[in-house]
DNA sequence: TGTGTAATTGTATAAATGTATTATTGCCAT
DNA sequence: ATGGCAATAATACATTTATACAATTACACA
């Protein structure tokens, strides 16, 4: 509920740019414990209000973290922080790998009574509508 | 009278909406025969509490829901499970849960930084796999 | 049996929040 | 100077939430 109020200044004249240092201020920040698991961070808009900067910066800086599993965003709810490399998190991580999400999708799509020529023929499809455009389908209905 | 329990969990972290997240799994509910015509699903506020979401969302899945014919959502009386689910119903739906898992499946790869080509490939095996066996690999051979 | 009142349930609208796309700026190598 | 490129900003958009509202039901009580 309550957001955890980041406190740091930029140095605009330094050169790095702005969402490096703060990306490096959030992760140091998590690095001395003042910031852990389940914290909210400011929103974009508010963080960039306070260092005085255009709020995509600040969402160029979330986003990386979040590449980088360190945070959480979520759209229209907020960023928080995600979990520090615990073995819970490898586990976690190790659920998301490419395989574990392929069995599970498999599994689903047996579960759903499809065959296996059924998932490879959708997957194919999906799979070339990739390669042309550069990204998969997005998960809308059409 | 009986509100039929939906049991099932939320990706906040995947990148695909809510809203269509709910969509889906009733959908697939439907499609396996887990919920059939007549059925009163839980309530906005009772299922946005079980997923720890605002009830406007889980309103919004119903909504479309509706419009899509599956369900009606009758204002002050609840819920329900629309169609008689004909075997032309079914298919229809199985064919929306698949298209709908897959494109989830190629999202979530393609946000691990799979390229098609990997997707493609470890699919291939694991359909093999599943034609030699019989089943699909097992969800969590950890 | 009727009726008033509270509780339950879905709806409508606006605000909060992150995302995507495009334009602008500033710097650096040529 | 200038063409290219990374960083930042501007703008429009999508998703989720907050708040107030409307329809229906439940129930007490005359």
């Amino acid at each position: 509920m309550t957001v955890k109020s980041i406190k740091f200044s930029l140095d605009f004249r330094s050169g790095t740019p702005i969402y490096l240092q703060i990306m490096d201020q959030i992760r140091q920040m998590v690095a001395k414990g003042e910031l852990v698991q389940g914290d909210q961070l400011p929103t974009v808009r508010q963080l960039a209000t306070d260092l005085r900067v255009n709020f995509n910066t600040v969402a160029r800086a979330y986003r990386l973290l979040d590449q980088a599993g360190l945070i959480s965003t979520q759209h229209g709810r907020g960023t928080y922080i995600w979990e520090e490399p615990t073995d819970e998190t490898i586990h976690q991580l190790r659920q998301q790998s490419l395989d574990g999400l392929t069995r599970r999708f498999l599994h689903e799509a047996h579960r759903l009574g499809a065959s296996p020529e059924d998932v490879l023929s959708i997957v194919d499809q999906s799979i070339n509508y990739w390669k042309v455009n550069g990204d998969p389908p997005k998960p809308d209905l059409d």
